[in-house]
Parts: structure tokens; sequence; C-alpha cells
DNA sequence: ATGCCGTGGAAACCACGA
């Protein structure tokens, strides 16, 4: 089973690059972030059209979270991450597909650093944590997959000089990936590649993409389960070099049956 | 070193992103 995540910066402006995408590399499961579309406007047909059924938390302008799966129906578990009702963001979705929890997130970028932003972010990291913990406990095999806006270590950047007082690389950030992953989960990317430099992410500009002065941002963490079926992954960063793409590349792995 | 680009929404600029 192949399982792709995607940060799609807008689905509707987007909507020819993520079907092409589909259309060439037909993961089993997807998950997208930053819909930035309200509810209403997911594009749910033209979805469908290339054998996906889908569940969606979307919300006006920023934000908004999916999970696709082909020729199989997401069953919504939950849309929003516990432990905080005052939370308007819709950053998180989860289901049960073929066997599997799928958690699909968007975690908050938090600049500027430090600031309210910022401590949005920590707050959402802890609850993130929380909940992950509960999931383990749980028993089920687990993904855990989306834009985290974690760059876990110096690896990950191109210039990691230049990105130590950013939200996105500060110490506190990188810490709270360490420690959710310490609970018992997979950095899936990192261990099938443990010494090379995999990029998900390209600014705009500064020809960012050209220069390969990327991040690694969207992650997959697998749960022990999961752990030994991982046989396969990648970035598609193909795509990032299409017209009218996202800044993010989609981020995949195949998991063996079992 | 920097929102220089890009998206969506409101109202011809602004918020936000990483």
């Amino acid at each position: 089973m192949k399982i792709a995540t995607y940060n799609v910066n807008g689905i509707n402006g987007r909507l020819p690059v993520l079907l092409k995408w589909l259309e060439e590399t037909t993961p089993d499961v997807v998950c997208l972030q930053e819909l930035k579309a309200p509810q209403e406007k997911f594009p749910e047909q033209a979805i469908k059209d290339l054998g996906y059924n889908a569940i969606w938390h979307g919300q006006k302008s920023w934000n908004g979270v999916a999970i696709l799966a082909r020729n199989a129906k997401p069953e919504e578990i939950r849309r929003e991450l516990p432990g905080d009702i005052e939370d308007s963001h819709s950053r998180y979705i989860e289901a049960m597909v073929n066997g599997i929890t799928v958690g699909c997130l968007y975690l908050p970028n938090g600049n500027p650093a430090p600031g309210p932003k910022f401590d949005y972010k920590l707050g959402w990291f802890q609850r993130l944590t929380e909940h992950a913990a509960e999931l383990l406990a749980a028993g089920t095999p687990v993904v855990l997959a989306g834009d985290y806006n974690v760059m876990p270590t110096e690896r990950d950047v191109y210039k990691p000089e230049r990105w130590g007082d950013d939200a996105l690389f500060r110490p506190e950030v990188r810490a709270a990936f360490h420690n959710l992953v310490a609970q018992g989960w997979t950095d899936a990317i990192r261990k099938l590649y443990p010494d090379e430099t995999i990029y998900t992410f390209w600014d705009y500009f500064r020809n960012a993409y050209g220069r390969d002065a990327g991040l690694r941002i969207d992650h997959f963490l697998l749960s022990p389960h999961l752990d030994s079926r991982l046989i396969a992954g990648g970035v598609d960063r193909f795509v990032r070099g299409w017209e009218k793409t996202s800044d993010h590349g989609p981020v995949w792995i195949e998991l063996a049956d079992e």
C-alpha cells in the first residue's frame, strides 16, 4: 500500500497539478494539507472521477486537511486534534483506511518566534504528542503524516546556520519533534535514507528549487507495527518543477501487505 | 539576509505562508 502526503497550497488553484500527480503515481491513500478552501468548495467530483473517496475538513482562506483513498473509503475517526476546544484551525483529520489509522496533520508554522504564533505552535505540538501517545497505547497500526513544519536535524536544511532562530528550526521545536518520535515512532523517510539529504519543500523565490535550497518538513511517523512493513519511500520532486505547482513536493511511502 | 512569490478573500490591498 502506497501512502502519500502533499501540502498542496490551495487545492482549487492546484487542482490540475494534483490530478496529474494522482494519475501518474496512483497512491492508495493521500493526506492533503493547506486546502485553503471552505468545506463546500472541495473539488470532490474531480477527485472521485479518478477513483478516490475523500473526507476533508475545510476552512475559508487557510489551513484545511483531507484524506483520500483509492478503491476504499476512509472511515472518519475525528476531524480535530483533541485538547483545545478553542482551537478553530482545520489542521487535523484522522481516519481508518485498510486497517490502518491515518492521521493527517498540518502543524502550525509558528513564525514569528518568539510570539503568540510560536506559542500556538508549541501548544499544538504538545497536544499532538499527547494524542500520539494515546494512539500508540491503543495498539492499532498508525501513520501520522503531514506537514510538521519542523526540520528535525541540520541535515534537513540547506543552510542550517541561517535557520537557527526560525520557528521551523528553533531548539524547542526540534526537541518537540524528537520527544514525539521517542515515544516509539519511526521517521520513515529518514529510516530509508539515513545519510542522504532529502528535501520536501522549496521556496517559490530566489530560484530555490533550481538551486536545491530546500527543507525537509513533511514527514511520516510510523507506529511499531508499521515500521517492519516499510519497504520504500521518496519525494516526487519532479512535481515541484511543474507549472503552477505547490512549494511542497509530494512525499510517499510503500508498506508491505500483511 | 530579505516574503523578492503565490494563494485566497476582500475590495484594489491585505493576511499568511516557511
